[in-house]
RNA sequence: GGCGCCAUAGCCAAGUGGUAAGGCAGAGGUCUGCAAAACCUUUACCCCCAGUUCGAGUCUGGGUGGCGCCUCCA
């Protein structure tokens, strides 16, 4: 496939080093919160990518950190009176009930900054012994001037990027874009023992450190979104390359940002929702639904009115598979297979698409188009038919990570639900359309929906 | 100031120079005892002005409006 990759602003065609693994690194959370929906975009878009990938029948090794010491973690401990190990152990929790919840995968790793301080340490030390970084205070700070590719994935030269700058008070760093790859404690702070005495790591040098632990010194793929191009993913660069002496991601993808009336969604501008108040209302499936439905590098614009067109949506897949499991227990066996060819139509567009820098906005046409496909000859088509149509929907939409959200009841176990179901069907012989309404309405008090098909009564759980 | 991005129907959203995907909402119709679902029909001077071209939503230049990064940020 041809992926947009950020360091050379191009299409390119994305392969794996080796031929056979693609080696996959994004960019995780900092668990200090609940994730907002801005969050969840690099979530659903990667965990897509890596769907897709294994779907083509690549291996992916596929690694998503958890910072899970920092600067706000600490500060939300000290308002909680709680250890940061405290706080950022519920939030690894909280991830893990909305990342399940919009059906995003485990990762082969999932490494945390704090399992990997040796990692870190030698890493830091390296940079010192050849003179990329120095220690101050205490403090281990990179020396951007001793990188000169410095700025490359952000397309910034060093001297512009240094106009926009300034040292904090207190800062000992001898350059404006100089940045900390090592941060002395302070009282009250968690710290491990260094050779700069007791700290703890800084923000950057955690992801090259657990890049190259679990995934190697050059990695195909490090994506994540658009904000961490300057500095974070710019700094990781500098620092795993001066240290290790080759690339450090042969490609780089950035996620476009959710917007709220047109601005970026952030929590310093508190103009977020959070993915568990959206689900609350609406339920996961739509926020994953919106992140798929547009392009990876475009904004999306969040309202009310876009996650309801969502849900109404994602109303249309649930309906077409729910007609085609129906369609299927009741056709017989009788019938040949003139389907396939107008199917597999339907897979190579929806390849096609995905294969053109990952357009799954194109994509999900592409499955609407499968589902009219399917409408159209629900009623004619074979059993065979049905069913390869049944498995490239799954298929499809597996790809997405969509159409999960619906368990698969099986009413017909409930006694009451069927003695209902016996009744109606016997009244609707009778034409007796009075009592036959009755039970529709004794049905939908259980949680059902009935409708008549010539083949008999179709319940839907609501 | 530096580096970028965006502008397509009421709403959302694709679109690799060659008759404008798809979804939501709306209107009309078919089917149905009713309902639901489905299907059919219907809805676009592609922000403006020039230019290149046989042909431009798509390329170039110039506007207008909106946004992002350069500071923690997905």
């Amino acid at each position: 496939m041809r992926i947009y990759n950020t360091l050379t602003r191009q299409k390119e065609e994305f392969t794996p080093a080796d031929g056979k693994t693609y080696r996959i690194y994004v960019c995780g959370p900092t668990v200090y919160n609940f994730m907002h929906i801005g969050n969840a975009r690099p979530l659903c878009v990667f965990d897509t990518l890596r769907r897709y990938l294994e779907y083509r029948g690549c291996k992916v090794k596929f690694v998503q950190n958890f910072t899970d010491v920092d600067d706000k973690i600490i500060k939300k401990a000290n308002e909680e009176g709680a250890s940061p190990q405290e706080i950022a152990g519920r939030f690894i929790a909280e991830y893990w009930t909305d990342a399940n919840g919009m059906n995003i995968r485990e990762a082969d790793v999932h490494p945390k900054a704090t399992e990997h301080i040796d990692d870190i340490i030698e890493l830091v030390q390296t940079l010192i012994e050849r003179d990329n970084a120095y220690e101050a205070e205490g403090d281990v700070y990179f020396s951007t001037k001793s990188f000169e590719e410095y700025g490359k994935l952000s397309h910034q030269p060093l001297e512009d990027l240094e106009a926009g700058a300034r040292i904090m008070v207190g800062e000992v760093k001898r350059e404006p874009m100089d940045f900390a790859l090592w941060k002395a404690a302070k009282p009250g702070e968690p710290a491990w023992d260094s050779p700069w005495g007791p700290g703890r790591p800084g923000w950057h040098i955690e992801c090259s450190a657990m890049a190259r632990r679990h995934l190697g010194q050059t990695i195909d793929l490090h994506c994540g979104g658009q904000d961490l191009i300057f500095p974070h993913h710019e700094n990781e660069i500098a620092q795993s390359e001066c240290c290790n002496g080759v690339p450090f991601a042969r490609f780089w993808m950035h996620n476009g940002h959710i917007n709220v009336d047109n601005v970026k969604m952030s929590k310093s501008l508190g103009n977020f929702f959070s993915v568990r108040e959206v689900a609350d209302k609406y339920g996961y499936e739509p926020i994953r639904y919106l992140m798929v439905a547009s392009h990876y590098r475009t904004p999306i614009n969040y309202s009310v009115d876009s996650i309801e067109q969502a849900k109404a949506s994602l109303q249309r897949l649930y309906t077409c598979r729910e007609n085609l499991a129906f369609a299927l227990s009741h056709a017989d066996e009788i019938g040949g297979g003139n389907w396939a060819a107008a199917l597999a139509a339907h897979r190579e567009n929806f390849i096609a698409a995905m294969e053109e820098d990952f357009n799954t906005a194109d994509a999900l046409g592409c499955v609407f188009e499968l589902v009219r496909e399917i409408n159209t000859n629900l009623q004619e088509a074979s059993k065979a038919d049905l069913a390869a149509a049944a498995t490239l929907f799954d298929e499809l939409t597996g790809v997405l990570g969509l159409v999960y959200g619906r368990a698969a009841a099986a009413p017909e176990d409930n006694p009451q639900v069927r003695a209902l179901l016996v009744e109606r069907a016997q009244a609707r012989k009778e034409k007796n359309w009075a009592r036959s309404d009755e039970l529709r309405t004794a049905l939908k008090a259980l949680g059902f929906a009935v409708e008549d098909t010539p083949q008999g009564q179709k319940l839907t759980q609501l």
